[in-house]
Parts: C-alpha cells; sequence; structure tokens
DNA sequence: GTCTATACGGCGATAGAC
DNA sequence: GTCTATCGCCGTATAGAC
C-alpha cells in the first residue's frame, strides 16, 4: 500500500518556486472537491505541468499531502501568534476568532478524515496541533483569573469550546446542517464579552 | 465521477441475507481502515462472495455507500427514540450518552468526511440527521424548565452542545489529540448533574 | 538537479454472456 | 441472478533526457 524502498522525500529545494505552486494547487483542490480529487494528473494539469514532475517533488501521495498540512500548519501558528502578540483583545476572543477562519478550517477538516487512514498525515496532524495548543495553553494560562472559575471551566477546556466548536459547525455546514448553529454561536459571543469586561 | 444512466438502485430484496452480510462487511471495514478501504473487491472478500454479485446488489460504490448510511441512520433513530421512551434519565443525560456510544460516532465522522465531495451521501447524512435533531428537539422542548435558561442556552444550543461535543472528541482522539477532553467531559457531567436534581 | 516517457497492477464501472 | 471481459482511470516504479 505505501511506499517502501524510497528513501530521500523533499527532492527539490524547499523554497522552489515550483514547489509552492504544487502546494497551492493540492490545496485548491483539497477545498474545490475533497482529499480525493488530489491526483498527480489533477496537481499537474492546475499547477500546468506534467504528472511527472509533480511525482518528482513528491515520490508518494503521502509526501505530498504531508508537504501541504505542514507549510499550511506553519502559516497557521505564525498567525496564531501575531494576533496574540498584538493583545487589543481578550485571548479568548482571539481563539475564536483565529478558529472562524473558515478556510484553514475546512481544509483541516479534509486533513483529519484523511489522517484516519493515512498514518503520515495522522501524526502531522498531531505534531502541529500539540504545538498550536501549547501556543494557546501558556497564553491563557498567564491570563488565567476569576472568568475561567465563574464558567466552571478549565484554561484546557475553554481552549477546546472556542477552536474545536467552530471546526464542528463548520463541519456539519458542510454536510447542510446548521440546527442549533445560530444558537452556540450567540451564546459564545455573549460569553466571550462577558470575558472582556 | 459519479454514475449517470442506472435507474435502478436497490437491486436484490431489502432483507436479503446476502445484502445484509455485505453491509455488514462495509461497516466493518469503514471502522477498521477508513472509508478508502471499501472496495468491491475488498467488500467482496470479507463477506466471501465475489466482487461482481457486490456490484450486483449495489450497482456503485454510492448505492453501497447510502444503503449503509440509512440502514445505520434507521437503527440509531430507534435506539434514541427507545432510550428516550424509558423515561429513567434526564433528556439531556439520554442525548449525551447516546452521543458517546463511539462505534457509531467514528462511523458517522467516516460518513461525514465521504460526505465532503458525494454528494449523495451529503443528502443522506442531512435527511437522517433532520429527523434526528427533530426527535431531540421535541423531547427537549417538552422538558424545557429553568433549567435551560440557567444555563443561558436554548434547547437547540444545548442538543448541539451534549449531540456534537462528543463527535468532536472522537475525531480528535482518532488522530491522537485530546488536550482538554478530560475537563470538557468532566464540566458536561457536571452540568447534567446540575440539571438532573 | 529538473524534468519526461513509459509500463505495471489495481480500481470503479459497463456490457453482455451464461 | 450470477459472473466474465473489458475500458479508462489511478498511484507509482523505473530509465533516461536535458
Amino acid at each position: 500500500m505505501a511506499s517502501r524502498k524510497r528513501v530521500s522525500r523533499r527532492v527539490g529545494s524547499e523554497g522552489s518556486a515550483t514547489r509552492q505552486a504544487l502546494l497551492d494547487s493540492v490545496e485548491r483542490l483539497m477545498l474545490d472537491d475533497g482529499y480525493a480529487a488530489v491526483t498527480y494528473r489533477a496537481v499537474a494539469a492546475k499547477a500546468g505541468v506534467t504528472p511527472a514532475l509533480v511525482q518528482y517533488y513528491f515520490p508518494t501521495l503521502d509526501d505530498l499531502f504531508v508537504a501541504t498540512i505542514r507549510r499550511r500548519g506553519e502559516q497557521n501558528l505564525q498567525r496564531l501568534e501575531k494576533a496574540l502578540r498584538r493583545g487589543d483583545k481578550h485571548p479568548l476572543r482571539v481563539l475564536w476568532e483565529y478558529s472562524n477562519k473558515e478556510a484553514t478550517a475546512s481544509l483541516t477538516t479534509e486533513f483529519m478524515a484523511l489522517g484516519n487512514h493515512r498514518k503520515s498525515i495522522r501524526s502531522e496532524i498531531t505534531e502541529v496541533t500539540d504545538r498550536v495548543r501549547k501556543v494557546q495553553f501558556d497564553v491563557l494560562h498567564d491570563h488565567a483569573d476569576d472568568r475561567t472559575i465563574h464558567l466552571r471551566l478549565t484554561p484546557r477546556a475553554l481552549i477546546f469550546l472556542v477552536t474545536a466548536i467552530p471546526k464542528l459547525l463548520q463541519l456539519e455546514q458542510a454536510v447542510a446542517i446548521d440546527a442549533g448553529h445560530a444558537e452556540i454561536t450567540h451564546a459564545i459571543e455573549e460569553h466571550l464579552v462577558m470575558a472582556e469586561e
């Protein structure tokens, strides 16, 4: 099923323009038609190169998916850290807004589905998520006060709620389900306002 | 991509033993290796028949997936209604426990991933979820009292929390993430106890 | 180092033989 | 009702051109 003999992944320099263009094509395909639409032939066509060239850069599809999630994860982490550093909003609100950025979230959903049956991708997701959660926990830990006690929720539980619920809302939206969505969003917004004053 | 001309789905009688055995095999394959492992050849091998016979019962893979989700959805709905009818627990707790049944939830996850890029499955999920949510809403609507106000949450929002969060916990567990899980579970259990007394 | 051409086996789907 | 043959995709391995 998976590759065996192949030794060197990441052929072609990391910053190569072609390489970046290929990863862009992968993200577009995943967003438009789901990860199943990511084939060597489709990626090549979208980027205007030959299928064999895609394979030169990414010997297996796993390599291609891992490179895509790694690049996106890095970008997300930097976006989050930058937003938190600005310090003009309550950290919980920053996390909430960060998680509601839909392009990112629906890509994440695709990757989690992929991770269900591809080990290499599962570990990549685990790694990047751990790093993100650590950043989130640190900032909330510094900010901890009676408001978390008021809500009877620990920082970790709060992080879960404001970051995971948006993900779930979008997961359901993708299958045309929206019962309770407006109410949940409203309730969380209300709690955020309370936490901010 | 999808089938076009085919008119009659559901070849072979609905209750055919072969048919049921094939759907069992599909569920096992999805749980063990993800939906990508569901191929005519794999299903046939698991059920001890020829691949062509599987194709006789289910002309396209879409038909196979739709039949699987429909059967499972019917079973879940009846399980939920039965648990609610017993009336020995608070409806919210019934919903919470119902959603925490893991076999069901991880199958659901697979189907939602499938629904991301297969239209026929998406509408099947939407339909069965609407029916389930209606049952859930009705029972909670009858049961509505000051406890929902205490939590500042509408019935629909409450349903979302106690049914969707377990789904998400398992989705994350599938990729080896568990930050905040224990805390969230504990917090919800606490709220349920409050609602029950 | 970049890129291409080609071949192989496995897949879903179809048509049609028995 | 059951199964065979076939078609056009797919991932990917390999050999080699610039």
